[in-house]
DNA sequence: ACCCACAATTTGATCGATCAAACCCCGATT
DNA sequence: AATCGGGGTTTGATCGATCAAATTGTGGGT
């Protein structure tokens, strides 16, 4: 087999110098057009390709990015990260760059790991998934000024006051608007009494949601008693059975209900079991993860959208346009995080979907601020979705036979 | 922030040479047992690690593999392909070897990915998943001579005859061992209008699926009828829905079941929706893939072992014990494959697993002289199981309350 | 005492690219 | 006319490791 050709070759041919092979590669623009044209015949004719290796060497820069495989026994949202990656990877080659994958025992282990891949230049940044409040990983990662970006923002009480500084990138979706969506799609339908069925409180992400319920609630029956609001509202922890059974306990205890928004898909399964078994095939039960088995049984639910969740992870790493990964806390981007609005996903088909432009921050839970500023927001987008009723509910056939 | 430590770092501190630092290294053996204690004591204090581009520069070997993510729309089965890289990623990572991931628009988009990966020695394998017959993408990479292994056997005509080369490298799981494997458990309760639920004929997945079924029944009913076993077979497509319609229509058709195993999750989701609104809650369906959904809503599943087929996948590509991909077409392996067999999970909980002996080799479909050795495979295991009876189906909770 | 075989270690060259600095050429400046 | 400046290009050094060949050391055989 013939060796691969090298940037002598091309440069022979092109009757040049390495050098500006190289350039006509990295910086096109500071080459004269005739011999640029000429270098690039001389590329094709060969089919050179840059060996990726001997670049990072000498660059050290590897225009490859880590990202740890979650090693959590995943329930039925475990999609999530698989369509995640996938998003990642895909956008991530648009802009010449890689990911690898690496698996870790536990968070010692991880940095071992970070630790290892930075080292032998093996990736430029990381992705973090899953943090929790006070993450020693994202402690290390930025003591040791490693770029990285994490899905999911500094929740906890350590982390509250991270939320806002332009340093510490990260990306999230906004459940809080997702659940509000959700809701306004069902009062919408014209339902007054629905529920919401989350997790525990304490939970960030799940307090996060119910507020977003909560938001949409009000807003849609202005002056509704925050005791109604109690009342709708109740718990239950991530699992398919535990949800059916805090459903069917408080139908039974005679809560009136005439839909529900679920914190997850897990728990909106439950709840669907429940409500089909009482006899009501047609309650709306609203889904938050539109994962692949809500489509199957047809279940509503709220999708995160991990394609823009994708994309914003690599501009707050790359900035808007580069392909290079920023040194860690450059500050080139302003906010320093997005926050992606989710859609509505009714029955597995997208029924309504944000406007392009880039999502408004939102403050987290803990602040209260800015909320006259979200109640217009959620207004707004009440109105704009009149007209486009999704017909997930009258598709749905769990139904018994007559 | 202090240069990184390179070899000739660890070199002048522990009073060698370059070279003797990078044969304690690669190669410990032949370095006297003294000399290599100092080398070493010298890498743990300056905290060595070795540059892994510049390795790779110079060996044209990155231990690293690559594995295009999959771009179809995956349904309900699609966290096997998230499990399976989990696997993969983790158990590479015993041996040194990393995953980077790619995206493909297509076939030969793919291919480019293939030549520019290999090119830039970004990788030294690839892992192919969702093969088809006559995949132009293996036969480009087995021109070019790279190492590869599919996930998946060369079903198809011309894959026929490939089953059997040593030099095409690839892992299945077993499927006809592990419909076998539910409908024993089936039969073992006592039942014998055992159904079969799969996918149209033709596909080789799915066939190969439905002769497990096939086999056991006959192991378990000596002299049934072929007519009866015609009567309780049918099929559907892979979606929930469409499952759920078959079953609905065989019932009211007047078909007699007391069980059934099915080709897939998705189709066991639709199956079991539909006898249990047909009144029949412990009427057992048994899935296949182990999928979260399943788990979720306490189906019964045939587990594929991706464990297994992940460390298969790298004995072949590295051989049994190596840390070097193999070059293509070695012959390293008398075989050049694995088939795994998968195990039996109840209601999320495995009850049954196949020894750990490498598991024998288990002839394509087309292929029907050693059956009476399968027969015996499975009547032996059919023993083995006695007295392991799953709970799955007692358990099951998705009946009407009273 | 000499030579040889062999194990253990060292030395010089190399992988393929980019960086930093030097170079060349030509028009504008003084 | 000599100098300057700068765009465009080339040259030499370098990144950190491994390969291949050379070197040193050690003991055995004759």
């Amino acid at each position: 087999m013939a060796q691969l050709p090298t940037v002598e070759d091309v440069a022979r041919l092109a009757g040049v110098s390495r050098q500006t092979v190289s350039n006509v590669i990295n910086t096109p623009e500071i080459v004269r057009p005739e011999t640029r044209e000429r270098v690039e015949t001389a590329v094709r004719e060969l089919g050179y390709r840059p060996h990726a290796s001997a670049r990072r060497l000498r660059t050290r820069t590897s225009s490859t990015i880590g990202i740890r495989l979650d090693p959590l026994p995943r329930g039925i949202s475990g999609a999530i990260q698989d369509r995640f990656l996938h998003a990642l990877t895909e956008h991530a080659a648009e802009r010449g760059f890689r990911v690898t994958l690496f698996t870790a025992r536990d968070p010692q282990h991880e940095i071992e790991q970070y630790r290892s891949l930075r080292d032998g230049a093996d990736v430029d940044a990381f992705v973090l998934t899953s943090t929790v409040s006070d993450d020693p990983r994202i402690e290390w990662l930025a003591r040791e000024r490693i770029p990285f970006v994490s899905f999911g923002r500094p929740w906890g009480a350590m982390g509250a006051h991270d939320v806002g500084d332009p340093e510490r990138l990260w990306v999230d979706v906004d459940g809080r608007a997702g659940t509000a969506l959700a809701t306004q799609h069902l009062i919408g339908r014209g339902l007054r009494r629905i529920g919401f069925l989350g997790w525990p409180e304490g939970s960030g992400t799940g307090d996060d949601r119910r507020a977003g319920w909560g938001d949409a609630m009000r807003a849609g029956f202005p002056g509704i008693a925050d005791a109604e609001l109690a009342e709708l509202s109740f718990e239950t922890v991530e699992a398919v059975a535990a949800a059916r059974v805090a459903v069917e306990r408080h139908l039974a205890d005679g809560l009136e209900l005439e839909a529900l928004v679920c914190v997850s898909d897990s728990v909106a399964l439950g709840a669907m079991m429940a409500v089909r078994e009482a006899g009501r095939p047609h309650f709306p039960v609203m889904g938050f993860d539109n994962t692949p088995v809500a489509q199957a049984v047809g279940l509503s639910s709220v999708d995160q959208r991990l394609d823009e969740v994708a994309t914003s992870v690599l501009d707050l790493l790359l900035g808007a346009t580069g392909r290079r990964v920023l040194p860690h806390g450059s500050g080139a981007d302003p906010l320093g995080h997005r926050l992606v609005t989710p859609s509505l996903s009714c029955a597995g088909r997208v029924t309504w979907r944000p406007s392009r432009k880039p999502t408004a921050p939102r403050p987290a839970i803990t602040s209260e601020k800015r909320k006259s500023n979200e109640q217009e927001d959620v207004d707004r987008r009440h109105r704009a979705r009149r007209g486009r009723r999704c017909r997930a509910h009258r598709m749905f056939r769990w139904r018994r036979r007559k």
